[in-house]
RNA sequence: GCCCCCGUAGCUCAGCGGAUAGAGCAGGAGACUUCUAAUCUCCAGGUCGCAGGUUCGAGUCCUGCCGGGGGCACCA
């Protein structure tokens, strides 16, 4: 009992793969697409003819023929232009799948995605520092990543990982020991934990121009590297201390964010120290990591360097420390022994594509990485300032995270302030949370992955056009119809007329399905947000043409009502999908 | 030099090998005693960077150029 709803395109595949097997073109394709001239289309007969050895046009006739035996055949198979069939579903059926989508649970949707564990990493802030403009994306694409997965029944395992070790750490736990009137706990500041996050990032500033300025000072910062990478425990408190209030404020963002990482979620680079020496020595028993100018490095013809030399991913450098490619493959060790992660998801800023292509080459030579496992590094670009430039601020530092949250919330507190509604304080500002939240992370999710983007909060936050807020009150518009309603049962007439702008909305609900499962393969959550743009503006027509309320009919007002409840249903799962509230009013 | 990503309307971007390439913004013209106008309708706007190739069919796949961005030895 999956509890999964087939959808009317998978039907009519059903149908096509079944009629071209009967003539004897078992196997091909169907082609079943979304069509602008009837319901669905196939293409088969043109692309099969050939094979066929007829014309695009009598194999088309043969297979209309052959499609229109089978049981639950589509209503209407018509030959069109050089060899397409236009397929067309009745009425009945249309409503029967709006009836059957609300009756089951997930939407009808497929868990298509069960059996499969995926090891998701994303976010990785690093210690001590600040959450900025350059952690935006890896959270919020790799946050919507995993609710879709796992909502299609794959079993997600987050992975923060976190950047809580390197010689950094020596020289801040150096910078503490020397000045104790330091402010940087919580404990210290009345502002509380957002200003942490501030007062961390300048104690580093600090402790780097120290760093920088003081000879002396860098001697016993390095000392203190030796000292906690042999475990004193003194350091090891202090370091754990600043983890722990690092960890605090990535919270305070990651709960204002909505995003689902939690501390348990954490697994810095820290955790695999004690199996770096173990994965180097494996690297040399199986002769893939050689000795070279010093370093242990692996070679591999593919990647070359300006010279036309081959790049090595250095292992281990030449003064026997470890880098952060031997964290990486010790990491992805643990991922597929450990975990048993069948896929793992490295969300990560684009120009690291060939340090993840030498880390999965590497693993797949120590026979770590098989046949069975898929390793992915899903890129994206970078998030550029209005002048189109990587975001700066005016002093040339990466933007604060939580400064663009507040611009983004304060510009949505401004356009819905002023207008009218019976909301009190709190919740008028849970509401403008959500919609200047949305709207930044739906901004972040709506374009294509892979290209660099421009933060604008006008943009983002405008109430028009592809925008998470569009979206939402979509949402808060069907949620008013249903209220009003007094939100009965819902029941669906099969038998009752259905308008074109209806048949259109219930075709596009339809494939939701489809689409998460596009999203899941192609790693692209850009492509919900256009379905569900499309569905919203589906919702649109009919809301224009299909008074639901006033419908005279009852059997009419019923199936309205039931549209409406499904398509809210949808935004409101589509949404969440991705991360986004959908509030009931706005 | 090699590798990766990108090039589609004035701007920001969609576009699963199929019929006439679509949205939003900006521009022009309209529609509110509302089922929430935070909306909708209509108009205008395109040599899909260039050139070959594969295919019945190419914005989409392949090759080569041009342009933009990024990466390429001990930072992560």
């Amino acid at each position: 009992m999956s509890g999964e709803v087939r959808s009317l395109s998978a039907q009519v595949h059903d149908a096509f793969a079944a009629a071209l097997r009967q003539v004897d073109l078992a196997g091909a394709d169907p082609l079943v697409r979304p069509s602008d001239h009837a319901d669905f289309q196939s293409n088969a007969a043109m692309a099969l003819a050939k094979r066929a050895g007829t014309k695009p046009r009598d194999l088309a006739e043969r297979l209309a023929a052959a499609v229109r035996e089978q049981p639950g055949a589509p209503a209407g198979v018509e030959l069109s232009g050089p060899g397409f069939l236009n397929v067309s579903i009745d009425d009945r059926t249309v409503w029967r799948q709006v009836e059957q989508r609300l009756a089951a649970p997930r939407l009808g949707i497929a868990e298509s995605r069960s059996g499969e564990r995926t090891v998701i990493d994303y976010s990785g802030p690093n210690i001590a520092k600040e959450m900025h403009v350059g952690h935006l994306r890896t959270t919020i694409l790799g946050d919507a990543l995993a609710r879709v997965l796992d909502g299609l029944g794959s079993e997600v395992i987050r992975q923060n990982h976190l950047g809580d070790w390197g010689t950094q750490f020596g020289m801040l736990i150096q910078y503490l020991d020397e000045h104790p009137e330091a402010v940087w706990r919580p404990e210290d500041l009345a502002e509380g934990a957002v200003a942490t996050t501030s007062a961390l990032d300048e104690l580093y500033r600090q402790a780097r121009a120290r760093f920088e300025a003081d000879p002396g000072f860098g001697d016993r910062a390095r000392d203190r590297v030796v000292a906690l990478q042999s475990g004193d425990e003194t350091t090891l408190a202090r370091w754990r201390e600043l983890v722990a209030q690092s960890q605090r404020a990535f919270q305070a963002i990651y709960d204002r964010l909505g995003v689902l990482l939690t501390p348990e979620d954490s697994r810095g680079e820290s955790f695999y120290n004690d199996q770096l020496a173990e994965v180097v020595d494996e690297l040399v028993k199986a002769g893939v990591a050689v000795e070279s100018d010093g370093a242990l490095c692996v070679f591999s013809d593919e990647f070359t360097g300006p010279g036309g030399d081959p790049v090595p991913l250095i292992v281990r450098k030449r003064d026997g420390g470890y880098n952060y490619a031997t964290t990486d493959l010790a990491t992805i060790r643990y991922r597929i022994r450990d975990l048993k992660a069948s896929r793992i998801l490295y969300v990560v800023d684009a120009r690291q594509a060939m340090h993840f292509q030498m880390i999965f080459a590497t693993a797949r030579r120590m026979g770590w990485l098989t046949e069975g496992i898929e390793a992915v590094h899903v890129p994206f670009g970078a998030v550029l300032g209005p002048d189109g430039k990587p975001f700066k601020t005016r002093s040339g530092g990466a933007a604060r995270l939580m400064e663009l949250l507040d611009s983004a919330v304060d510009r949505a507190r401004r356009e819905i302030e002023g207008r009218a509604h019976d909301l009190d304080a709190a919740e008028l500002e849970r509401i403008v949370a959500d919609a200047g939240i949305g709207a930044v992370k739906y901004a972040d999710l709506s374009t294509s992955r892979t290209k660099d983007y421009v933060f604008d909060v006008d943009r983002m936050v405008s109430f028009n056009g592809n925008t998470g807020v569009y979206l939402q009150y979509a949402h808060t518009r069907i949620r008013s119809i249903l209220r009003k309603a007094g939100d009965a049962d819902t029941e669906v007439t099969a038998d009752a007329p259905l308008q074109p702008a209806e048949r259109a909305l219930v075709l596009l609900l339809d494939g939701m399905g489809g689409t998460l499962d596009e999203v899941a393969s192609s790693l692209e959550p850009h492509r919900l947000c256009g379905y569900l743009f499309a569905l919203a503006k589906a919702f649109t027509d009919f809301y224009e043409s299909c008074p639901v309320l006033k419908a005279g009919d009852e059997r009419v007002r019923g199936n309205r009502l039931a549209l409406c409840r499904l398509v809210g249903d949808s935004l409101a799962r589509g949404l969440g999908l991705l991360g986004i509230a959908a509030p009931e009013r706005m």
